[in-house]
RNA sequence: GCACCGAUGGUCUAGUGGCUAUGACUUUAGCCUUCCAAGCUAAUAACUCGGGUUCAAAUCCCGAUCGGUGCACCA
């Protein structure tokens, strides 16, 4: 019974999209390569989301090493959290959570270290939940990829867990080159490492895979988008917190999500609004795709809300290809304590403020002489004081255990009116995150379909179409002289000639029968097929044919470049292609 | 990581302790051929890997790898 995931994945391989790496020496799980097809596949969809996200959003790409040195990954949490304590029973190997383990025992078990909690275990006497034996030493079990930087192995490395954290790092620089303005983005598009326990199902579940992110710098005060009015109408299949209890989605528009406290504001639904429109532009089916809101619980705490994008696949049911977070300051300031670093931004008010405040102006010229080397530490006291701490004659203060008293007449203190021109925020983080390989894997599986292609008085065949987006086909044209015969080629050989300098990928084949050739088309999702006949030689005109209907009409050779672009990009119809055949 | 199942040309598959390992499709070359994979001729191409048993292993045994499923893990 072979699914569709076998299907697809027969065809990827067999046409040079996607192969098990390593083939050659038995193959390692978790790995792909992507082979001809594939490789050009991917390219282009990450092309359609660079159109949107960085040409028309204009969250400049950026790139940053695949390696992270230590301090990313403590600061990130994924050095301290990114990794399981396990424990082995040593009678039946089964690998047990040390944490789950002992949650009756102490209040705080995430927080124990692996030796605290083989400790902990040998103390209590725990045994294998299952047969009872003897428990093993914890390890930790972290998926990050280690390695050394430099000789010696002093100095740690890790390869990153996902994209994201090359954007946080580079703040400081991001901010400068976006002019101290918010809101602003940065994305990028690359591989990302994770040492995966298990990893199945194809390329659902890689150790090496491409995530395409971006992170979006926000003011926390203000999450409307400028541009909402132009999406809100759109419909999605949401499957909201109160939809996952009720068990099922709905549609609405963006507007009325964002309305009714569902999305929780304008950015989020932009993004998902975004999401959308890539996902089905670069193949997958709109009425498999929905987006499910994360439950409270299965939030990261500092999370204000999250959506996935979901696609349904025959064998895996929805899966997760598209994660959009507002991760509100958790990032930047996280890194700002591990740096050190202040990462904000300032943002001036439109009109001055004027603030009270009132100061503590200690007289050092006085407090230095009589104190020496206490006088900077009393002033730091006396600054710290509150108005009503000044108003006596003397003052008296606790340092180091010894009480001081200071003269009035040592101390100034005032309330001022100042103006303030703006105040210094922490940005709010938007963060699209998608997984490209999973995408490629949901388009691929929504473009194929078998249908019936029965002839009159001929027995039942399948026809195999990949339709995808012709935006996205590896190959985007086919030429094909209808005979092998040289005054057919020649003509051929020049429209390939002709395609080529308009950049398109063409593909030339005069090998078997015409049909065969359409049908090996077909199959690798090639949406126009350029045929060559003996009419073409009488008055230049060509046919070109659709894959999807497998009709044809006929165009004039001259123009042909310029005819397939705009079929391809121009969003024209294939009917205004030529005349009906 | 544990348990169960599986692995034969590019794909699907026959086979079983014993000559040169089936067959189909695909592919390639040539012929033929005026539009949807089935015309003719020829060619290429496989027993996952390592060890063991045996006169002899693709076949039996053990282990590894990869793939599938369940558990665990993960998002």
């Amino acid at each position: 019974m072979a699914d569709k995931y076998e299907q697809v994945i027969e065809l990827a391989k067999r046409r040079g999209f996607l192969w098990n790496s390593f083939e050659l020496y038995g193959g390692t799980a978790g790995f792909y390569d992507y082979g001809p097809l594939g490789a050009m596949l991917k390219r282009r969809v990450e092309n359609t989301w660079r159109d949107i996200f960085v040409i028309n959003e204009g969250y400049y790409e950026i790139e940053a090493p695949t390696i992270g040195i230590e301090d990313v990954f403590i600061a990130s949490g994924h050095v301290g959290g990114f990794s399981d304590p396990l424990t082995e029973c040593q009678k039946c190997h089964e690998a047990f959570r040390a944490d789950h383990l002992i949650k009756d025992v102490v209040d705080n078990p995430d927080t124990l270290s692996a030796d605290e909690l083989t400790e902990i275990i040998n103390k209590n006497n725990i045994k294998c939940p299952e047969c009872g034996g003897k428990l093993g030493a914890v390890y930790e079990f972290n998926l990050m990829f280690k390695t050394s930087i430099g000789p010696g192995g002093k100095r740690a490395g890790y390869l990153r867990p996902e994209t994201a954290q090359g954007m946080f790092v580079d703040f400081p620089r991001l901010l400068k080159f976006y002019r101290d303005h918010l809101p602003f983005g940065a994305t990028q598009i690359g591989k990302a490492y994770r040492n995966e326990i298990s990893p199945r199902q194809g390329v659902i579940r890689l150790r090496e895979f491409t995530q395409a992110e971006a992170e979006i710098f926000i003011d926390p005060r203000d999450k409307t988008h400028p541009k909402f009015k132009e999406i809100s109408g759109i419909v999605l299949n949401l499957y909201s917190q109160a939809g996952q209890a009720a068990g099922e989605s709905q549609k609405m528009s963006i507007k009325e999500a964002v309305a009714g406290g569902i999305i929780a504001h304008e950015f989020l639904g932009y993004c998902l609004a975004m999401t959308y429109r890539f996902l089905v532009r670069v193949g997958v089916s709109a009425d498999k795709l929905r987006f499910r809101q994360h439950m409270k619980d299965e939030m990261a705490h500092y999370a204000a809300d999250c959506w996935d994008a979901e696609i349904l696949s025959d064998r895996f049911g929805w899966v997760e290809v598209v994660g959009i977070a507002d991760r509100t300051d958790y990032d930047l300031k996280a890194h700002a304590k591990q740096s050190e670093t202040e990462l904000a931004v300032y943002v001036p008010y439109d009109k001055p403020k004027p603030i009270e405040r009132f100061t503590v102006k200690p007289n050092m010229g006085i407090l230095g002489p009589k104190f020496k080397g206490k006088a900077a530490r009393i002033a730091n006291a006396l600054k710290a004081l509150k108005p009503e701490e000044l108003s006596g004659d003397v003052i008296e203060l606790i340092i180091d255990g010894e009480k001081i008293t200071i003269e009035k007449s040592s101390v100034a203190f005032e309330k001022v009116t100042e103006e303030v021109h703006g105040e210094t925020i922490i940005p709010h983080v938007i963060e699209p995150s998608f997984g490209i390989d999973r995408i490629i894997y949901s388009l691929l599986e929504h473009s194929y379909f078998e249908e019936e292609a029965v002839e009159e008085g001929e027995e039942d065949k399948t026809r195999i179409v990949l339709r995808l987006p012709p935006e996205v086909a590896p190959v985007q044209a086919a030429v094909l002289p209808l005979l092998t015969r040289d005054e057919l080629v020649k003509p051929a050989e020049d429209i390939v000639k002709m395609l080529r300098k308009a950049g398109i990928l063409v593909a030339y084949d005069d090998s078997g029968t015409i049909g065969r050739r359409y049908r090996r088309n077909d199959e690798i999702g090639t949406p126009y097929s350029i045929t060559v006949d003996y009419q073409t030689l009488e008055d230049g005109s060509v046919t070109i044919r659709d894959r999807d209907t497998m009709k044809q009409v006929r165009a004039s050779m001259n123009d042909i470049a310029d005819n397939v672009c705009d079929l391809i990009y121009g969003g024209k119809s294939f009917e205004e292609a030529g005349r009906k055949v």
